[in-house]
RNA sequence: GCCGGAGUGGCGGAACUGGCAGACGCAAGGGACUUAAAAUCCCUCGAUGCCUAGCAUCGUACGAGUUCGAUUCUCGUCUCCGGCACCA
């Protein structure tokens, strides 16, 4: 054994050794339960960021505990593979995205390995491999089967930089996800998934979802929307059409003292020219202003045969309800606002005590109260009122009680080339054709051109462009729009559970693996690709695929990984080598120490994980990342404290250096001969046995664990056996401390399980087991308190009885000068702990 | 505005269902070893006061409350972070 710990040869070893012994290869086993640890996969930029370090970390932990509890442990890693990166460096660097995608898969992989993580590589998933997205082609063919593709022409977000359609998910502040240019609405054809059909059914599983973050499924709900309300007919006087609008303050309805339609509502097209409409659609959508264009028809409110003015108005939304609203400005803020602009009369229907007078108001009354001037509905409360007027509109079939979501239907066409093709062939007398099941994969052409100017490359693909028609063999053209990639993300978890020459909808594997016991992963996915992926389960489920809805029972999304950054007045953002001693090397300004944010590349604030591993080894990074915080929280980045946890890991070695003789001691310890010293390193050894499991299997907290893997250290560190007890019960504590650091630190543990003479890996062994006898003090110290402040500290045996611990404490000295002459009221005793004693 | 979450030493963070606030680590200070440095090891380390080997008082954002006892529970206030936001 080396006199000094050289991670880098160790490392090394152990990453061989198990790549040869096939170490992490996972094969169905019913003997054993099955546990399905899962880690986001990432999108191979070509290398990896300490984002993606800390949150495989925390996986690798948990599937390397798992294993040594005895579970048969399947963990994945696989590819997100398809998107844009690939196309832009097409672009710019004349790569073409295949070889782009690969080589950066290569190099990653070669870095995912090299810091020790234990995925069955067997099982990869690359989702921009045909026979990866020929199973996306398959289920859009079942989609539409099912009625859950669709197509449609719609305003659709449009991000002129990338080219491309996006989600409503994928806007932030009306700038594209990506790129961060500013989104514009244009009117395209696209292909929808028709998730709103699964609404209800989404939001109701946010209850089941227990072992999800609170705030993850809170987000969820929130995306989901679901409101109640009432949808009404107004009739437009002079004309025999209606106008349908959603409300859900159907009490408000004798407010109402216009109604206002969205731009794009069929009936405005009517009533307006193009003209007036477009400057409208212009600011559709602007939270900014509030712009309206009088129609010049009036309706008829359905309650009162009230005649109201109809407006066509930019923030009225034609995705969300029916397009149209009544507009009462008395009771909504956004209607008051208008009115005032437009001088359009506020009409109060709802006061705040029963019974009460309605007075001038200098903004809406949103909240719920008394019907006022409301008719027969006058002096009922909001919620009855809102049921009753519900049900006179049914009665009267001028309306319907109904349920709204803000969940669109997702859709899932993009102008690019480096994603899936869309199994769809267009003919001019067939129409619509999907491409016949036997027909799949719809290959993704080679041969492209990419100039970066205008459209997808497929545009110009000739040959994949001209096919025949599979219905009549006519002449007929293929879809060129490539699906999101976030299709490819909603099911790679099932890919997971098969090997990559079986089929993927392996009923027994699926079953023997699926749901995700733990699914591990950066919070930016609560809604995207977490809310996709449980609808395509459960349309996966009612395809026969299996018998479950959710996919991930359990989800620990990680903190960000963050870190100090430095800012000159006029350099901004510094590298921390440009802030020498406080002052700008490149202006000699005062540096201003900024807050500390999320490692990012603009902020120069990332440390690179290769130049860590290559200076400290892949155990100390694990092993700090695990340490300086719980997983949930953000993590601060500190070079000083991976110093610490490298001194750590020098630490554990030269212990074992020094023990070498006593570390191979076995045999049965002499329990009634041994030591104090022994005793206490015994009971501190299952101690933390006891603190290490509990840590962990409650909320996976690897900070505290790896504090009480300290602490034995600690204890252990000055420990020197005399006899041959000693030495055993040393044995003990040294192989227990290598088993449990054994997850963080795999590579170290390894070696050192060899050191001390073991012949297997550690991993083949258990989880070692603690003995809450032997974890017992048998002195206790016992803490007196005097009216709740503490006034002494004694040392008591442990199991003392109540009375006997109140003697104890009232015959203490320092406590009688505190009692004397005083009532006693009350003895509080706290088994093994406190005695508090009241007295006045 | 609405919905989440958080606020504890110089810093990261501990404290299980109400029972010793500050585990563990970092930084800092002192010491040992060394020709010297690094590494390593040992000690100190919330604040204040005092008759300074000790003891007392204060202390978990702030203000109340419940309780023998509150970092933990309840109510109110402030600040910060995250998400959503014309969704009718």
């Amino acid at each position: 054994m080396k006199e000094r710990y050289e991670s880098k040869e160790v490392e090394l070893k152990w990453q061989r050794i198990w790549a040869d012994t096939g170490a992490h290869n996972t094969d169905t086993d019913p003997s054993k339960p099955a546990f399905y640890c899962l880690e986001m996969f990432p999108y191979p930029s070509g290398k990896i960021h300490m984002g993606h370090v800390r949150n495989y970390a925390i996986g690798d932990v948990i599937a390397r505990y798992k294993k040594m509890r005895g579970f048969n442990v399947l963990h994945p890693m696989g590819w997100d593979s398809f998107g844009m990166p690939a196309e832009n460096a097409a672009i710019k660097n004349k790569v073409h995205p295949t070889k782009w995608t690969y080589e950066n898969i290569e190099s990653m992989k070669a870095q995912l390995n090299r810091m020790g993580f234990s995925y069955d590589w067997r099982r990869e998933v690359t989702t921009c491999s045909p026979a990866y997205y020929k199973w996306n082609q398959w289920l859009f063919l079942k989609f539409l089967e099912k009625g859950l593709a669709y197509k449609k022409r719609s305003f659709v977000n449009w991000c002129g930089s990338c080219e491309t359609v996006l989600a409503n998910e994928q806007v932030i502040d009306n700038k594209c996800w990506r790129c961060d240019s500013v989104v514009v609405q244009k009117e395209l054809e696209q292909w929808f998934f028709r998730i709103t059909g699964y609404a209800e059914e989404l939001l109701k599983g946010c209850d089941e979802l227990k072992g999800w973050p609170e705030r993850v499924v809170a987000m969820q709900k929130n995306w989901i929307g679901r409101s109640e309300g009432v949808e009404a007919d107004f009739a437009i006087d002079g004309s025999d059409e209606k106008i349908r609008i959603y409300t859900t303050r159907p009490d408000t309805l004798f407010g109402a003292t216009f109604l206002c339609i969205a731009a794009a509502h069929p009936l405005a097209a009517k009533f307006l020219s193009e003209d007036k409409l477009s400057g409208l659609k212009a600011i559709y959508g602007d939270v900014e202003q509030k712009e309206g264009v009088f129609t010049g028809k009036y309706a008829i409110n359905p309650v009162n045969n009230e005649k109201i003015p109809i407006y066509a108005a930019n923030f009225v939304l034609m995705e969300y309800g029916t397009g149209a609203i009544m507009s009462v400005p008395a009771h909504d803020q956004r209607d008051f606002e208008f009115a005032k602009k437009y001088g359009l009369p506020v009409r109060v229907v709802i006061v705040q005590e029963k019974d009460g007078k309605p007075s001038e108001l200098k903004e809406a009354f949103e909240d719920d109260g008394y019907l006022v001037g409301s008719g027969e509905f006058s002096g009922l409360s909001s919620s009855d009122a809102r049921k009753k007027i519900g049900k006179f509109l049914e009665g009267k079939g001028l309306g319907k009680v109904t349920v709204n979501y803000k969940l669109r239907d997702w859709g899932v066409s993009r102008q690019r080339y480096w994603g899936t093709p869309i199994p769809i062939i267009y003919c001019e007398k067939c129409g619509v054709v999907p491409v016949p099941e036997k027909d799949l994969p719809v290959i993704l052409p080679e041969d492209v051109v990419f100039s970066g100017k205008g459209g997808s490359p497929l545009l110009d693909a000739s040959e994949f462009l001209n096919v025949k028609c599979p219905s009549c063999g006519g002449s007929a053209r293929r879809e060129t729009d490539t699906m999101d990639t976030f299709v490819d993300s909603s099911w790679y978890f099932v890919r997971y559970c098969s090997k990559k020459d079986e089929h993927p909808f392996t009923k027994e594997n699926i079953n023997a693996w699926m749901p995700v016991h733990q699914y591990i992963g950066g919070i930016e996915h609560a809604v995207l690709h977490l809310l996709y992926s449980r609808f395509f389960t459960r349309v996966m489920r009612d395809l026969g695929l299996f018998g479950f809805g959710e996919p991930f029972e359990n989800l620990l999304t990680q903190g960000m990984v963050c870190k100090e950054t430095y800012k000159c007045a006029e350099h901004e953002w510094l590298f921390p080598e440009e802030a020498k001693d406080g002052k700008c090397v490149h202006c000699g300004k005062e540096v201003e120490k900024g807050r500390v944010e999320k490692m990012s590349k603009s902020k120069k604030n990332v440390i690179d994980p290769d130049a860590l591993i290559n200076r400290y080894g892949a155990d100390t990074i694990r092993l700090f990342s695990l340490f300086a915080a719980p997983p949930e929280k953000d993590l601060e980045w500190s070079d000083q404290g991976v110093e610490g946890a490298s001194r750590f890991l020098n630490r554990i070695w030269s212990i074992i250096n020094k023990n070498s003789s006593s570390a191979s001691a076995v045999g049965q310890i002499d329990m009634k001969a041994l030591s104090p010293q022994s005793a206490g390193l015994l009971r501190k050894t299952h101690q933390t046995i006891r603190k290490v499991t509990v840590d962990i299997d409650r909320e996976y907290h690897f900070n505290t664990a790896i504090a009480a893997l300290m602490e034995l250290i600690n204890e252990i560190n000055p420990f020197a056996p005399a006899s041959e007890d000693d030495k055993r019960v040393l044995a003990f504590s040294l192989r227990s401390m290598l088993l449990m650091i054994a997850p963080f630190t795999p590579h170290m543990a390894e070696e050192l399980w060899e050191a001390m003479g073991q012949k297997q890996s550690i991993f083949s062994e258990a989880w070692p087991q603690w003995d809450d006898e032997l974890a017992k003090e048998n002195e206790v110290e016992l803490v007196v308190q005097i009216n709740g402040k503490v006034r002494a500290k004694l040392s008591a045996p442990a199991g003392l009885s109540d009375d006997a611990a109140s003697k104890m404490a009232l015959d203490d000295e320092r406590v009688k000068p505190f009692v004397e002459g005083k009532e006693i009221k009350k003895i509080v005793v706290v088994k093994g702990r406190l005695v508090n004693i009241v007295a006045v």
